[in-house]
DNA sequence: TGTACATCAGTGAACGCGCGTTCACTGATGTAC
DNA sequence: TGTACATCAGTGAACGCGCGTTCACTGATGTAC
């Protein structure tokens, strides 16, 4: 029943795909390996034809979900002048459990906890996530002509990051709603060129 | 054996304060009730005496986590003006990994994806423990006369959680510091009072 | 206050289940000639 | 291009381990009289 390598190359990114979504809708300790297979329509055997451990498929599935969410961003804000580009970004990151694709959901708020104890591969992998992020929003800023941009950028992922995470733990809707308003009105102020602002901007590291 | 009853009491509070430290540092699932029951010096079949399951255990111990952060937190700032006040809670706060007593963490910054999926009762510790961050904040707010010191108060306890959860996937001690360092610049913000911030507090929800 | 029985905190072993991983096997694909 | 063998994707069962939970038991504590 061998398969062409080109089909195995196709199984291997089901594989993952299925496993990203969900890793990030049920967390990673919950969604055992035959349920990922299964999803696949696989048997669980099989997958060590493609990974050589749940740690692996945990790295690469985490890769292709930071892939994911950024190039769905990226893709929404081509073309968008910088101030719309980011305030599009914020709308859409803080809604993401509000939309339809439950691929969307970023591993930096719904699965913070469980990689805080990862392997230092993992933690690799999710450390560049966080800088693709942060670069996003950095090169937006930069068309600004924000002098301080790497850490507004580093500012504007912490909040949105927290608010999800945030809205993630409460039941109720109307305490989401409440948080994400929170945190769209902190992004604002945070993007305000005050005159204070401009000083305090100046003395950070 | 049996223990008298002022011993069985002292030995729940023993289990309820190791299962806390124990789930904040390592998480629930990496918790096992062996080990909690051990580390206080018990075996592992005495546990059901103290708790009918897991699940109740997980909810009472993130009650005593709320209770003992929040308690530190409120003796900390005893006495101090608001504005001070304030920012050593938010001090503290962000450094709560580098605390000497590992019991010191916050369950929304450490257990945020655990408990995302937790049972209905779990869940409803976790929002009440939210509520007495809000409003251990908003009650320093109200005496520095910010209108909307709920608001505030929620966005403030929003950057925090959301910079500590960051922070603790990160390896890189430099980079904790970048976003430590970050969430204290937020901080200032909101609490600034420029005419423009007073324009949007008027118009928040 | 003392006695007699019931209660129950804690023990230590066992149960049952789920999950990560392994393995022998199948047969289609890849490759060397 | 065709043939012969090696490779290997996928199967389905089994293994082994850890963990939550149960259980019979012990003996000190609680309590009713």
């Amino acid at each position: 029943m061998r398969k062409s390598n080109a089909e195995a190359a196709e199984t291997r990114k089901r594989i993952l795909a299925t496993a990203s979504e969900l890793f990030l809708n049920n967390g990673i300790a919950a969604t055992a390996i035959a349920d990922v297979m299964s999803a696949c329509g696989l048997t669980q055997g099989g997958f060590y034809r493609h990974f050589t451990s749940k740690e692996h498929l945990v790295a690469d599935a985490n890769a292709v979900a930071f892939d994911y969410i950024v190039a769905n961003l990226d893709e929404l804000t081509r073309g968008k002048p910088p101030r719309e580009a980011i305030e599009l970004i914020v709308f859409h990151y803080l809604r993401q459990h509000q939309s339809e694709d439950n691929r969307l959901l970023c591993p930096l708020a719904n699965l913070s906890t469980e990689l805080g104890h990862a392997d230092p591969q993992v933690k690799e992998v999710v450390t560049a996530g966080y800088s693709r992020f942060v670069k996003m929003f950095a090169a937006h800023l930069m068309r600004l002509d924000y002098e301080d941009f790497m850490g507004l950028a580093e500012s504007i992922v912490s909040v949105i990051v927290g608010a999800v995470s945030l809205a993630h733990m409460a039941d109720d809707k109307a305490l989401v709603d409440t948080i994400v308003g929170n945190a769209e009105h902190t992004v604002k102020l945070l993007l305000q060129r005050s005159p204070a602002q401009a000083g305090l901007t100046g003395a950070r590291p």
